[in-house]
DNA sequence: AACGGAATCC
DNA sequence: GGATTCCGTT
């Protein structure tokens, strides 16, 4: 009996965030319609009460420690009305975020994980760019400043100077809605909490978005209706400091660059709508808006869409309408039929245990019905064994690198010099991404200011790739292989970076709701 | 401890 | 689809 799991539990009036209805509706949570760990992870991270639980690894971006395996899985076990829930368990979970690009493990320092921001807020906040400044505060993610929070990524590609200070984040409801979850960890942070962190309250402003944009859009409660535009462009904080702004939007409106972006905290940060769903209707930006821009912010997030489209193979439909937004033309398609229902399958059903048992013991099936006709399609591993284990060296030194280029550079490069994609069919070379804005200068957007040539020379396993199934792809990218991610890095990959924060605000969102 | 396949649940 | 559960392997 799951009487007392109420999945959606709306924070009373007050201390908790406001959304608007919608948000709390499990529609829109595509996927999951309850919390994700993910979400809860990031929940526990951003609440210095349980800093001693889990807490954020200083000194490595999106890297956090869980320090009480057991007392996590016990909070998540509580949240999901799963007492039997263990570390086990739990960690089962998360390593099914590894393919998923979600998380990864850091080897070599038990139980410490890190987050894959850049990959995983991108779709919703395209234009955020934490700087990595390879400085993580203690209690939170590596928070940008005010003035550091959000950059236009193309434009900015120094080296950070260490001006990322820790945020504080305010709590919101973690409490499990089972009934005998009463007591212990659940409770609200003080207002002072709340209030003094610069750059912490931020997410606050996420109260703000959706719930003006159902005023603004005019047709409450009717979010799937099909926006004319949605583009979610944020503006530098500096010039609205709001302090309850995540994305130092004003509430005032009419001010060039700002946009009431309509995100559903639940939905906005699932990472999988945007990777692996080209579903239009999935989009986050499916949401109603009235809003201004700027042209450069334009520019580089119809970039962004452009590439994600294409290294993606989404939808066109996916891709921003615009007046004069001109789409390159994806040559990379597949066949018809697949590419209207493309999705990247990160668990193909492998030939299963079963079969491996019967043939092996040549029949024996314990479960009831049973897959008499299953064509077993005989898995091959066509994953390189590369057999380096260059953790040891590269973990403190490289990863930095790594995570300076993987969060903070967002790569404008095209996958021009990408040749065959990494997924794909020779396609001529796509040539920049051409994004014609009306009243606009000039358009280089393509061009990354540092014109880094991490091109591989010989790029062998770019066949190899390609025929790689999506889920040994992805894996290789993001597990332990260098020259996958130095290729991703060459623009195979092109994703903005992102801020924990925004994560932490939807998870905050997502648990409240 | 960590990984990942498989079955299952919801 | 996202866990949960179980379990054999490394």
């Amino acid at each position: 009996m799951k009487a007392g799991c109420s999945i959606v539990e709306k924070p009373e009036g007050g201390g908790g965030y406001q959304f608007p209805d919608w948000a709390y509706k499990a529609e829109s949570s595509p996927g999951s319609r309850q919390i994700q760990l993910w979400h809860f992870i990031l929940e526990l991270l951003q609440k210095e009460e349980f800093r001693h639980v889990i807490a954020w690894q200083q000194g490595e971006y999106g890297e956090f420690v869980i320090k009480d395996p057991d007392e996590v899985a016990r909070l998540w076990g509580r949240r999901k009305c799963k007492p039997q829930m263990n570390y086990d368990k739990l960690s089962r979970a998360l390593r099914y975020y590894y393919n998923k690009r979600i998380l990864h493990k850091t080897k070599g320092k038990r139980f410490t994980y890190k987050f894959n921001f850049s990959k995983l807020v991108m779709p919703n906040y395209p234009f955020i760019n934490i700087r990595s400044s390879g400085v993580v505060p203690q209690s939170a993610p590596p928070v940008p400043t005010a003035s550091s929070r959000f950059h236009f990524p193309p434009l900015d590609t120094h080296s950070p100077t260490g001006d990322v200070q820790p945020g504080r984040f305010s709590a919101s409801s973690l409490s499990a809605s089972c009934p005998e979850s009463g007591g212990a960890a659940d409770r609200k942070v003080e207002p002072s909490d709340l209030e003094d962190g610069s750059a912490s309250d931020w997410h606050r402003g996420m109260d703000f978005m959706p719930s003006r944009n159902a005023l603004s859009g005019g047709v409450i409660g009717h979010q799937k209706r099909k926006p004319d535009i949605m583009l979610p462009l944020f503006t530098r904080p500096a010039m609205y400091p709001d302090p309850h702004s995540p994305f130092a939007l004003s509430p005032v409106p009419g001010r060039g660059g700002v946009l009431n972006v309509p995100i559903s905290p639940a939905l906005s940060l699932t990472p999988t709508m945007f990777s692996y769903s080209p579903s239009p209707g999935l989009s986050p930006f499916t949401s109603s808006s009235c809003f201004s821009f700027n042209p450069e912010e334009m520019k580089h997030y119809l970039h962004s869409q452009a590439c994600s489209v294409f290294n993606y193979h989404l939808s066109p439909r996916t891709f921003p309408r615009y007046p004069g937004l001109m789409v390159p033309p994806l040559q990379c398609q597949m066949h018809p039929e697949e590419s209207s229902q493309f999705s990247i399958k990160l668990q193909p059903p492998p030939a299963g245990r079963k079969n491996r048992e019967r043939v092996e013991s040549s029949e024996e099936t314990t479960r009831g019905s049973v897959p008499a006709s299953t064509p077993i399609p005989s898995r091959i591993k066509v994953e390189p064994a590369t057999e380096k284990d260059p953790d040891s060296l590269r973990q403190s030194t490289q990863e930095k690198e790594e995570q300076a280029q993987e969060v903070d550079t967002v790569q404008t490069r095209t996958i021009e010099e990408g040749k065959g994609t990494v997924f794909a069919h020779p396609s001529p070379t796509w040539p920049s991404v051409s994004i014609s804005i009306p009243s606009d200068e000039p358009l280089e957007v393509t061009e990354d200011s540092e014109d880094r040539s991490a091109r591989e020379p010989g790029v062998p396993e770019k066949k190899e790739d390609a025929l790689m199934p999506p889920k040994l792809r992805l894996k290789r990218r993001w597990n332990d292989d260098p020259e996958a991610r130095e290729l991703s890095k060459s623009g195979k990959f092109l994703w903005n970076g992102a801020g924990p924060q925004g994560l932490a605000t939807a998870a905050t969102a997502a648990a409240d709701a």
